[in-house]
DNA sequence: TTGTACGCGTTATCAT
DNA sequence: ATGATAACGCGTACAA
């Protein structure tokens, strides 16, 4: 049952079932009450949305184009957040979410995408050839990190981590802060870094950023940050970050950090279940400042002390700017510090 | 830059270009050379999406229909599981994921879905008319719950239940257990459950097979099921169920229960969160199980006592359903129970 | 209200 | 074998 056998079965021409369903003013009221019946009884769905992207080149599709896997992205708090303010405004406007990840096979994303009207980029891509490929006159959003000639949302990165560090060296003297990174050597490095392993560079990471909020802070309190010993974590998972964490908390006494500046809760968290295994009472012991804020940090005790950062917000407003429904320029978005227990 | 221009500009037909992107066999490999080196060079970037898919009526899009809003569901441990491992195969098999909620107005949602070559729902869907408005041909996967004419997916919820049951009331001695439903009355209701509330039937939702699963464990250790007190939740998050949970644990010590069958994790964490902040010592003051076997109630001490349903496992077998990479007949999934430190 | 060109490829059929 | 032709898929938009 298409359009058309539709309009030959009424004796209409296919125009005007097609306002029938799309603009109602343009055809009388009885007519149209006669095609929408009879479409109903002969089982006519309404117009096709493969045909109808085609004639008017929209989909309603909005893609998010995740730096990660999708199983990775579905799994973690921050990621899924994100995705979910996505969601709550491209709903609101009638529109759907296709989940896309750069890791995908470059073909098939290629031409998945360009059934979207337009794109969010969310997080670091392995390339920037990318772009190229995507439809020219599709409009695109970059989600912490930034693509040229586009609008891209941030949070302030750098200056949430001096002010969380900051804190965490202020309240109590603490003789070893030590550094979680994540994935920020240029090589895979899922352990401590060394003077051998190369950073990647400042504009092409969060992370990078948020090493240098820690670095003023450390600075700020008379410390060398060059001399503050420093871990790194490839992925964002527990069962990643675990192996790392225990290395630092079974160091000796004497070595072991009492103080850990985690670049993410997950991070954190880990070190706090892990530390808690062993004994350790925290903050006494050890004292912890993650970032993100999840709510799996706060739903506990002790609370994680953290940075919160507005996944939600930053993918209602990414969406939002893609609807056309907010300016097309960059923002940055605040963050805000939550005292919890873990670090006082 | 269409195909067509392309063959223009090369002075061969449509039906070559389209061949060297789709079917290399059907032509020469040097001419195959030339026009994909030309499509470069003149930015040509394959073959449309919109335009093939309308011509072979598929789009290689699979939708997951979500019982829940995308918000609640992208937040959700359970369900991000399940999506992790829908779009883990999905990805795989060059398709990729569109995410649709039954809560979005449907229209919006019957067209969305049009474009669809395969649909995955998942949990109760709030009418069953929106299947008559799904493509005829399309290819259904339902789980956790079942729709007339096409296979599903589901996990033993009465027997897993019977057995966490079984084991809590067997560790030692529990005077009073009470039930932490979800999702359970036929009117919304957020608090205890009196007779004066409907259940809702059995066959229509899963937390209602694991209420048979509880009640039959409370019977064999000589509890009138009908005296267990028991409360509901309307929604699976922390703020929903937090007000429910502390009217539980405020109860006076004489009437406050000593085993909570939950019939989720996030309750029991809930419980677990609250409990330990009003200093009740877990498990000896008050027992806890809980349903699913999310992370968050692994990685933490603590441990949950519950029932492990594999998520990702559900994702990956309804993916491979509708790919046609697994027969098409419905499937029942095994649980497995996870001695935590909640019970004992 | 209607006729109809158009959007962009795909594929069956035909020709060399 | 290779390549070309043309019908087809389903609506939409604009002129009439």
């Amino acid at each position: 049952m298409t359009l058309k056998d539709l309009a030959r079965e009424l004796g209409v021409s296919t125009a005007t079932v097609s306002n029938a369903f799309n603009r109602p003013d343009q055809l009388s009221p009885a007519l149209r009450e006669r095609i929408l019946g009879e479409a109903k009884r002969l089982g006519y769905r309404g117009p096709d949305a493969k045909a109808r992207s085609l004639r008017t080149g929209r989909s309603r599709i909005i893609a998010v184009i995740l730096a990660e896997s999708l199983t990775y992205s579905l799994n973690d708090a921050v990621s899924s957040e994100f995705l979910s303010g996505v969601a709550e405004v491209l709903d609101t406007q009638g529109h759907t979410l296709l989940l896309l990840s750069a890791r995908q096979a470059k073909c098939q994303l290629v031409d998945s995408a360009s059934m979207a009207d337009g794109f969010i980029v969310y997080g670091l891509m392995p390339s920037d050839e990318l772009f190229d490929s995507l439809p020219l006159n599709a409009s695109l959003v970059a989600v912490d990190f930034n693509v040229a000639g586009h609008p891209s949302v941030h949070i302030d990165n750098e200056p949430s981590c001096f002010e969380i560090a900051d804190h965490a060296l202020s309240v109590k003297s603490r003789k070893r802060p030590a550094i979680v990174n994540l994935r920020l050597t240029e090589t895979p490095c899922n352990g401590r870094v060394t003077p051998e392993h190369i950073l990647l560079p400042p504009e092409r990471t969060i992370t990078r950023a948020r090493l240098s909020g820690f670095y003023r802070a450390l600075e700020k309190h008379g410390l060398d940050s060059e001399q503050v010993p420093m871990w790194n974590v490839e992925e964002n998972t527990f069962d990643v970050c675990a192996p790392v964490i225990e290395e630092i908390l079974d160091l000796p006494d004497a070595e072991r950090p009492d103080l850990l500046l985690c670049m993410s809760d997950r991070l954190a968290l880990t070190a706090l279940t892990l530390a808690e295994q062993r004994g350790l009472r925290i903050p006494d012991d050890l004292c912890l400042i993650g970032f993100d804020g999840i709510a799996e940090g706060q739903y506990r005790a002790p609370r994680l002390t953290t940075i919160r950062q507005e996944s939600g917000d930053k993918g209602r407003l990414a969406a939002r700017m893609i609807l056309g429904l907010e300016p097309r320029h960059s923002r940055l978005l605040k963050t805000e510090l939550i005292l919890g227990e873990t670090c006082h």
